[in-house]
DNA sequence: GATACTAGTATACTTTTGTATAGTAAAATA
DNA sequence: TATTTTACTATACAAAAGTATACTAGTATC
């Protein structure tokens, strides 16, 4: 293959793949849901469960290492807000996001994906 | 909190938990995308590409070793058919089933949640 | 005054995931 | 005959992710 060949074959590909905001895009959003308890987090708030113990309780087996750590990747991908509410005994939150809620439609895709896959299997 | 109030209080919680076919559904679909190579892979697949030489040249630093592992998983998942074509020399390739090629539709939709995030977040 | 609850943190460890590097067998090409 | 191509596999290692267990500080309750 000459040069020329070579440049046609570099195009065309260039054609083939998808912009690189979408690859950004898609990467932010696995960012976001990948991991062992991104989404029973996400998953826990979006029922209203909002305070770290609430958390604790809902989402069996976690730890709460785990559940700060998450929660604070989270709060940093803007998917969270902690609230501090200072009453005493201080009261902690955690809301999700516009972007956090708007997870809910995303989930939903996903769990139809699971669910027609399941029955294309079988 | 008596034993009646504690069982009408799981009942509510109950009410509030998903379906555990839908649980297990996003847990097929979190398996199937999740790690670093599956999404390439799939979408170079869906590109068209679908001999180890290609999406080995296809997808950037990935490893034979990953490659093969990788797609050795989609297999067993029924996300991609090896099929071996008894020429000489002999041709292999991977296609997408029917549930593979459908997971376009929610790669879009995860595009389309991160740039919105994206704008959200500026 | 002792115990319990909320909201976590600290340390050490195990498991999972991914990388680096080299090698193989069968056929095609120079 | 030597090198290249395809389609991988093998071994060892490094890094990331997750677990186990214990602990803390502040307040509240018994």
């Amino acid at each position: 293959m000459n040069d020329f060949q070579e440049l046609i074959r570099k195009e065309e590909e260039q054609q083939q793949r998808c912009p690189h905001s979408y690859v950004l895009a898609l990467t932010d959003t696995m960012n976001v849901i990948s991991g062992k308890w991104k989404l029973p987090i996400i998953a826990s708030l979006l029922r209203g469960k909002n305070r770290f113990k609430d958390l604790l309780d809902n989402i069996e087996k976690i730890t709460p290492r785990m559940l700060s750590k998450e929660l604070k990747e989270l709060e940093m991908n803007s998917i969270v807000v902690r609230e501090v509410y200072d009453q005493t005994p201080v009261l902690i939150t955690y809301q999700l996001t516009e972007s956090g809620k708007s997870l809910a439609n995303l989930i939903d895709t996903m769990i139809n994906w699971g669910l027609t896959h399941r029955s294309n299997v079988l």
